[in-house]
RNA sequence: GACCUGGUAGCUCAGUUGGUAGAGCACCUCCCUUUUAAGGAGGUGGUCCUGGGUUCGAGCCCCAGCCAGGUCACCA
């Protein structure tokens, strides 16, 4: 492993460390009684505090030093005095392992008493202090200036990606935009557990990829030699529960596609779906817009959210619009009764590209998202699907050609989508063979399987249910405004990194050294001459010999010879 | 998948027809006992993403590749 200098000096402080008697990595528990935060809330003057942290800035002052200790909490200031921390004459602990053996980064401990400088600030007057554990690697140290400005901050994505924890480290906001992810799941689970709704946990490795249409992860079971499938989807695993006799059932559920990734697509994302009996989608609307209202105030303390240019407000009750009229709204076109030529042709006249292969619901749809998504800022329930796009839910209740099925738009992207459920199971079958027979023309959107269990699950009976999924990713990206879903996952999926080539001799250069090995030194443009390379070649070679101490160059009145070393 | 932009010190970034690689911070050595982007003096530190090519000479120009970000396409 090659070392950069700043990590050379920090390995020998680690010795130097240990040859003081100082364990840099002590296994004793460090008995910690307050944190930054609470210091800070509860300051008097002269108490006796105990705190742990990483030492983040330091200035030092000959005799005198200011840091801060950064905790889970925040970062609060510590004074080290030389002559408080080493009252007798041996000033080591102060001169040596605080001013020299310590870094930024390090873990210490310290035990001291609470007083304002004369600056004003809260601060920790150092009595004793323990080295914690020693921090090889340099941080990135951003500072903030007296104007609020940030220099230095550690910016670039990839790096921020691949090593979250030093940007967690040194990053507070990317710590707060974790801190309401996981407030907006307690949030949601809250809200459930209140109304008496289930927390369960379904398949992930799955015989058949269900509920969804996505390419799935495909992984083999050796003792049962067969193929299993992560799952894109719970939703046939949570209706079986409702077969069942649960009453509501609900699963925050790791989803896995094999498709692109993007800002807005991970393979692996989170979704929430929520499985109610009795209910239909017009009571699930009411339900999505007190949940998300609740949501929004738990993790931001207000319904309101600012998302890019957009100011949103998450306040129920949220306006209600069928397909049909958000196509006519923003295209004047009435796709009511129209045959599924009228809607071709309506298509081709809006600008929207279409093929033949496209079905009376995919024409729909794509109008829809061509012409209408984009409009809707602030959160709208979209109704009433076509029927083909939708083979889990139930057919609309006053016209056949829909479903009872909405969509919740904010910012012109979906984050809910829920259903009436179809519960009728020779209907289900129907639908799954119409689907079977799409994807054996070559639709790869159609579901090429049929779940022959979940099937005969609804034979023996479900409930009418009302069934909703959540984006959390999406939400949570909403609430936090973040345009992209790698800022709201700890650890986005990245390419492999490089590996570390090892240093090697190639050809040329073990060609070089062969010759030089047999006169010990020549002349460079004499060596250069009989290894017979391009002008760069030559450069790179003998460049890459003595960056590894195998050969020199030297000048010797005017001429550059070259030595084996 | 296509196109655009970028990759230089631990971090943030400069880098002029193509002519010895720079700054601030960090780091190291010294001075400094209530500072706060502490200050002062001196110093160290580089695979200029990788591999080819053009050239007397490439961080810079050309070709190929890798990685990232963005736009679009595809996809929930």
């Amino acid at each position: 492993m090659q070392l950069s200098e700043l990590e050379l000096i920090r390995r020998e402080k680690l010795n130097q460390l240990r040859e003081l008697g100082i364990n840099p990595y002590p296994a004793a528990l460090y008995p910690v009684n307050h944190t930054s935060k609470q210091i800070k809330q509860n300051f008097e003057e002269e108490k006796k505090v105990t705190i742990a942290g990483r030492l983040m800035s330091r200035r030092i002052q000959g005799k005198a030093s200011f840091a801060e200790l950064q905790d889970a909490q925040g970062r609060i200031q510590v004074y080290f005095n030389r002559d408080e921390i080493c009252q007798g004459e041996d000033k080591t602990l102060y001169n040596d392992v605080y001013k020299k053996l310590l870094d930024i980064g390090d873990f210490v401990g310290v035990e001291g008493e609470l007083f304002t400088t004369q600056v004003g600030e809260k601060t920790v007057m150092v009595k004793n202090f323990t080295l914690l554990s020693k921090a090889l690697k340099p941080l990135p140290q951003p500072r903030v200036d007296a104007e609020g400005n940030v220099h230095d901050a550690f910016t670039d994505p990839e790096q921020r990606y691949r090593q979250r924890y030093a940007d967690l480290v040194v990053n507070p906001h990317v710590k707060e935009v974790f801190v309401k992810r996981t407030r907006l799941f307690n949030a949601m689970r809250n809200f459930f557990n209140e109304r008496g709704y289930f927390e369960v946990e379904t398949p992930i490795l799955q015989p058949i990829p269900g509920g969804a249409a996505a390419r799935p992860f495909v992984t083999h079971h050796n003792s049962l030699d067969i193929p299993l499938y992560m799952r894109i989807a719970n939703e046939l695993y949570l209706k079986r529960l409702i077969v069942g006799g649960f009453d509501g059932v609900y699963e925050f559920s790791k989803n896995f596609r094999n498709e692109g990734m993007d800002r807005t697509h991970n393979p692996e994302f989170t979704a929430m779906e929520i499985y109610v009996s009795y209910k239909d989608y017009n009571w699930m609307m009411e339900f999505c817009e007190e949940l998300l209202e609740y949501c929004a105030i738990q993790v931001n303390g207000t319904t309101e959210a600012t998302f890019g240019e957009h100011k949103i407000d998450f306040k129920a009750a949220y306006p209600r619009i069928t397909m049909a009229d958000a196509i006519k709204k923003y295209t004047s076109f009435d796709i009511t009764g129209k045959t599924e030529a009228e809607i071709r042709k309506a298509a081709k006249d809006l600008g929207v590209p279409v093929d033949d292969t496209m079905g009376k619901g995919k024409l729909i749809d794509e109008i829809f998202g061509e012409k209408c998504e984009g409009n809707f800022i602030q959160p709208t329930f979209i109704t009433d699907y076509p029927k083909e796009m939708s083979p889990l839910c139930k057919e609309h209740r006053d016209n056949p050609e829909l479903t009872e099925r909405f969509e919740l738009m904010v910012c012109g992207k979906e984050i809910a989508n829920a259903y009436s459920e179809l519960n009728d199971p020779i209907d289900q079958r129907e639908r799954f063979e119409a689907q079977l027979k799409l994807a054996e023309k070559g639709d790869d959107e159609a579901t090429q399987f049929i779940d022959f269990d979940f099937l005969r699950a609804l034979e023996y009976g479900m409930p009418p249910t009302s069934g909703m999924g959540i984006g959390m990713d999406r939400l949570i990206m909403f609430l936090t405004n973040n345009a992209s879903i790698q800022e709201v996952l700890f650890f986005p999926q990245m390419r492999p990194e490089k590996k570390v080539v090892q240093v090697e001799l190639n050809e040329e250069e073990k060609a070089v050294l062969e010759t030089l090995k047999k006169v010990e030194k020549l002349p460079l443009e004499e060596l250069k001459a009989q290894s017979g390379l391009s002008n760069k070649k030559w450069d790179k070679t003998i460049k890459h010999l003595t960056a590894n101490k195998l050969a020199k160059v030297e000048k010797i009145e005017e001429v550059l010879i070259v030595k084996l070393l």
